[in-house]
DNA sequence: TGCGACTGATTGAATGATCAGTCAATAGAC
DNA sequence: GTCTATTGACTGATCATTCAATCAGTCGCA
């Protein structure tokens, strides 16, 4: 799909073409570049970083980012993806195996927040510069956005319908919950000195939780922070 | 203060530097600046933007705007300092006149996502661009972030010793309420098809009180809100 | 009142630096 | 010897920033 006129090709399902041909090359030249493009970005923004910087630090020569990358907008939406990439692969494998609602649910924050926290630099920079992608590029990346809040939805909807959560209005107890999670990157700067990881977790859910469960949900929710806490 | 060398004085109280003198000219002028860079930072972003397209947009030539801003950066510092000072002047009077703390609470709250509503595209670009200044500029944008905080943090903390409020980690939940009130403004691609921002403030604000108030404190509310509908 | 400095605001063309993106040349694999 | 990957010097465009020139008042003085 997408190919061009010359014969630059290989799309490897994010809609970057590449000049060269073999994917496993493809693959690891753009994991070097896609790190240290992660690095450079995050720490100097999309703008003040050169195609040389992340060659340099790619630890190869300028001129070969572009045979795996038509413009310098492909390697952010590479950057973009990698980061989003992981929340779809990390959050639904957390609850493989759990049956109760509740238990699922707060696993699913929990991992949510945990893996925003090892992507911290990736999180904040989709805040920073999404915007500096093409129009169509910035709504695949909201696209996936939804796709990743349907993870949560889903379990929110399954205690709902087992009358364990209130009937609220789900996009907002949704968004709700994505600000938690996203809120430990976006303010990394103030919480770091403060608190801990497990923290931040613990009392935040704590608190949308109470908010949002029907008393038998919060029944479930002090038995499960029960097993929790003695397993 | 912070007058340099040369003959290039004047600040009004944000470190920017101008050649101009008269407060007033440098006011009218700077107000010009930032009301089109505002525009123009929060659709193409601050790097696209270029001094040209503000100074066109604010009906000046391009040179005549380092006479108020000595270079482009500061451009940016003003213009983030105009809505956050938008929060300092406008959340504090909302809750004039109000004793009952549940209702000063519950108004601060309101009073936060409406400026955040009404000045959406620069809360976006604290977001997007607080990166690009100079890290002791950051530092002060973090600053004026901790002081709007403190309004929230003031009710709240008298909520608690009421009795109204469960004793919970406070920072967590002054950003809980903080990112309730920046959600608004950060997805508002998503929400601003699905829900008014009455309806936004109504389900989100249920949603932490319940979370976070004791029982005493659910009855006062339940009453505000009584007295809120008939009212 | 009328006129010629003087002061400070304003203009926009010119400068110089920075980079994204290209491409001719080279290296290396098979 | 062919084909692909790789290099890095080069080009052209894009701005931030400067500055010489112009303009618009204002004041002093006849």
């Amino acid at each position: 799909m997408m190919d061009n006129a010359d014969h630059k090709t290989i799309d490897l399902g994010s809609g970057v073409s590449s000049v060269v041909e073999d994917p496993l090359l493809v693959q690891k030249r753009r994991s070097q570049i896609v790190a240290a493009a992660t690095e450079l970005f995050s720490t100097q923004g999309f703008y003040r970083t050169t195609i040389k910087d992340i060659a340099k630090l790619a630890g190869i020569s300028s001129g070969l980012v572009y045979q795996y990358v038509r413009e310098k907008e492909d390697v952010l939406l590479l950057v973009l993806l990698d980061v989003i990439d992981a929340y779809a692969r990390e959050i639904p494998t957390s609850i493989i195996g759990i049956a109760d609602p509740i238990g699922r649910l707060v696993t699913t924050i929990d991992a949510y927040c945990r893996v925003i926290d090892r992507h911290r630099a990736g999180a904040v920079l989709a805040y920073r510069s999404t915007k500096s992608l093409s129009p169509p590029r910035r709504q695949l990346i909201q696209q996936k956005e939804l796709e990743t809040n349907a993870l949560l939805a889903a379990e929110l909807k399954a205690c709902m319908r087992a009358g364990l959560v209130r009937k609220v209005n789900i996009d907002v107890l949704v968004y709700h919950i994505v600000m938690i999670a996203h809120g430990w990157a976006l303010k990394s700067w103030f919480f770091k000195s403060r608190l801990s990881l497990d923290t931040y977790i613990r009392e935040s859910t704590d608190i949308v939780m109470v908010g949002a469960l029907t008393p038998a949900g919060a029944k479930r929710y002090a038995a499960w922070l029960r097993k929790k806490k003695q397993q």
